[in-house]
DNA sequence: CTACATGCAAAGAGTTTGCATCCGC
DNA sequence: GCGGATGCAAACTCTTTGCATGTAG
């Protein structure tokens, strides 16, 4: 998802928050990145932009922007730290172990399974961005 | 699954690696936490039980263990690493985020999921250790 | 007695916090 | 001008590494 449809202005206003050339930048910047960014991927990115703006602010921001629902943070593998823009509905991540191909699937491919857990284990499910691990065709026929 | 029937010095000999009273404190401390215990919980177990270890030699440990597949690493809700024993086959954990429950289901539940993943992108999931986030039956009618 | 294991201290990533200054509104 | 936002440095958490000493086999 782009996010030139949205006004971040505006949300941050609504929720009592400044709009600045900071927060503006990390937006465009987890943008740009394309998904499964981490934080300091993010500052290199912003810092090609602008050499005024802080790692720290970065981090801030990028909180900051969580707690708005503009982007969703995710643990990859090894358990760090990534982040996206927020989707307009949930899916979810398959990542090549190999390649690092990283194909996205659909919420709906994934509600049976849900329903099956809450029948056997009464238990729900909020995962709203789950990330799997595996081989891609390519790679699986390769070894 | 219990460690007892584990022979730890024979695993290790076999690869090349000495038997300690470390390594058998903290493999009893994984296995006394019950699952998904981070390092420095285990290191307390193993503490208790004696002042003599360091937790360098814990992080060292752990991370033997892991080599030799008597424990898994599992990246937790928020990116933290825990540790458990390696069960005789995969398995899956559900987590309540109100009251911390986990429960464990089976592989086999999970095993539709994976065939229609495969059918629809080609993707060879290879999780053995997934958890997945919500809520329980009963938190979940509490609010 | 030799090589691997340990303890200690120190370094290293990654992230957060305290505080003075800055600037959006 | 006021109160939130930023930059800077320092702290903090979690984990790893270097090296001298200890100990299993």
């Amino acid at each position: 998802m782009s996010h030139d449809s949205l006004n971040l202005a505006y949300l941050l206003r609504r929720e009592g928050y400044r709009m600045t050339m900071q927060r503006q930048l990390v937006l465009d910047a987890v943008c740009e990145a394309g998904g499964h960014a981490a934080p300091e991927q993010i500052y290199e990115i912003v810092r090609r932009s602008s050499e005024a703006v802080n790692r720290t602010t970065v981090y801030r921001t990028l909180r900051l922007l969580q707690e708005l629902k503009v982007i969703d943070a995710i643990y990859s593998n090894g358990g760090h730290l990534r982040y996206e823009i927020s989707g307009p509905q949930p899916h979810h991540h398959l990542m090549c172990r190999r390649c690092g191909a990283d194909v996205e699937f659909s919420h709906e491919l994934f509600v049976p399974f849900l329903e099956r857990i809450n029948e056997a284990h009464g238990f729900i499910v909020d995962a709203t961005h789950l990330t799997l691990h595996g081989k891609c065709e390519a790679c699986f026929r390769r070894n």
